[in-house]
DNA sequence: CCCCGAACTCAAAGCGCTTTGGCATCTCTC
DNA sequence: GAGAGATGCCAAAGCGCTTTGAGTTCGGGG
């Protein structure tokens, strides 16, 4: 069923038709409420290539994913992300277009999809520390939303939505200072990505303001999966002088450190404590009722959420000032951390 | 830059820049090679909806999630699913286009899908164990493959990429009955769920064919998460007669199984023998060179491939036969079983 | 030297929609 | 009762591409 199809059926014209479903004044109620229901009833919908032609609006955003040697963006984390970005897609009736690029080609991807124009704007994901799509986006002139942030220097030229990445490292690694810690192992992400140097910088402060150290044997980084959390707490634990408490990046590689604890025989919380990065992912929930791990959290859910929101403002009015959003974690108490223990 | 743009540019018309790009015979080598280069040179591509409309063909594919209040297939499994697929798409400049779209508004949104006509084909996520989803599509007439099966009735009706599931569950219970357990307990999917069912069955072979009858209180089915392979195991454990042995329908499920044990000061793999299913996540790899978790494993990556690689095929042809692929799981063997303790 | 087919190229139609500008018809107002 | 302004509807153009059917050019055989 098509535009013209359902106006000869209704003995009215094209045009008529189409003002009439996409709510202009210039057609009558009674006229309007006919062909709503003749819509309905033949399940008429606008072909979205062709109503895309027309007005230049393709109601779609693209999610470009880089599919890197090194990292990979497919993730849990970017999984909960685009559930929550889905959320606001579908309230507004818009489509969600993946494109997962070997990340030798981003930027000829980038420019393609411009070109391509099969969407209105795109989400940007996993920023690196310096990263050359901000400055190609703004200079191809689609509207885009930054998952994270890259750089510090001109973040005020575009839309981002980020965690507080130094700030809970920071306030993570205070509190097990707190509790006596001295030695503190890092289980960072990978330090190409913006949001891995925010945390280590956390971290860093931290140690500094306690007049701490930092021990390159302790600090590692990774792409985060449970075998790193596994590996680097066992390397570690084997040092002569072990960390007593460890910060995990994400709640993936603390299933990891939890199985080299229990592997050597250590009691997590009391012989050695972990904080994680909760990233409050659906399908790796931190306790339903009270905390597991002791944690950061903060929902990429939400952030999703944001993002997108953002990203249809942005649409709709590309002359919108630019957004920025800096989402705090909170600290939360579970059962792996605990006071240093004395030797 | 837009064809006719690109067109007066090489002073050529746009019909032939058109073949040329395309790849028609009736342009000279010459005249193609000038036009490629000039296209490459100004970063042209064709704009998909124009060329959508002219052609009939998108270039796009459509995944559609379910989301239902009581399952939430935007989970880990899903994700490597679709990493595997967006290989195969890249690979054919196709876009992968993801709609999440509530269940209860499903069919409608099937059917809107194909009458708005963005994508080529569908691919069926999360099939029920009787799944209406499958006789719309057929009704509708748009190419899709199905991941895992629904029912058994008509499933030469159309085409599916699934995992043996039954043979999996069926040989990982035999495992165990093997090493002289006899209590042991299945921590399933949603048994709302297809591939649930089908290790359901699967279970209870083994056990049917050992002469061992099925205890109910050592059954349990819900969303697969951490939370709920603790809980359930914590459960178990509390039981007059616990179980000696324990079937995990996913790794995630088998690290809060873990939990539960290491929270009680049972030993896994002595106390408890554990079994997990793996779906060999990227993220959540079962070990890099040596198994930890015992486990039946089968690549949802690779199923995605499989499935995308499957629908491009019907696309590009859709009197193609349907296909059927059932993948067999590997039963391989980690740390985490032993022979049951003599009580 | 001419004609014919091969090798290229082109103008124009059409994909399904939105939107401009125009045309009836109808209702007021003076 | 006529002109002005609403009101409701329509025909046609145009979005950027592919593709049909119709030239145009060129080289070689008769």
């Amino acid at each position: 069923m098509n535009l013209k199809e359902l106006s000869t059926l209704l003995g009215l014209s094209q045009t008529t038709v189409s003002r009439a479903l996409n709510g202009y004044p210039e057609v009558s109620e009674v006229t309007r409420d006919k062909v709503m229901k003749a819509a309905k009833l033949h399940n008429y919908s606008p072909n979205t290539r062709a109503r895309g032609l027309a007005t230049g609006r393709n109601h779609a955003v693209g999610h470009v994913i880089p599919l890197s040697t090194e990292h990979e963006v497919v993730n849990p984390v970017f999984t909960d992300f685009i559930a929550g970005a889905s959320e606001i897609y579908s309230r507004e009736n818009y489509d969600m277009i993946l494109s997962i690029v070997p990340d030798s080609t981003e930027a000829d991807a980038y420019r393609k999809i411009a070109a391509k124009g099969s969407v209105d704007g795109v989400i940007v994901h996993g920023p690196k520390a310096n990263d050359p799509r901000i400055a190609l986006l703004r200079e191809i002139g689609m509207p885009f939303v930054v998952h994270g942030r890259s750089g510090i220097a001109e973040e005020s030229e575009y839309s981002w939505v980020d965690m507080n990445n130094t700030r809970a490292f920071e306030r993570a690694t205070e509190f097990l200072i707190d509790l006596g810690h001295r030695r503190i192992g890092l289980l960072n992400g990978l330090e190409t990505m913006d949001f891995a140097l925010k945390r280590r910088e956390g971290y860093r402060a931290a140690l500094a303001s306690a007049a701490l150290k930092e021990h390159k044997d302790l600090c590692y980084s990774s792409e985060m999966t449970e075998e790193y959390g596994f590996t680097a707490t066992m390397e570690m634990l084997a040092l002569n002088q072990p960390p007593t408490a460890i910060l995990a990046s994400s709640i993936i590689v603390g299933f990891g450190v939890r199985r080299a604890l229990d592997t050597s025989g250590l009691k997590i919380g009391k012989d050695v404590s972990l904080i994680v990065h909760d990233d409050d992912l659906s399908y790796l929930r931190n306790g339903s009722n009270e905390p597991i791990y002791t944690a950061t959290r903060s929902s990429v859910r939400m952030a999703g959420r944001i993002c997108a929101e953002i990203l249809m403002e942005q649409i709709s009015d590309p002359n919108r000032p630019l957004r920025h959003v800096l989402l705090d974690a909170e600290l939360i108490i579970g059962h792996t951390t605990g006071p240093a223990p004395k030797d």
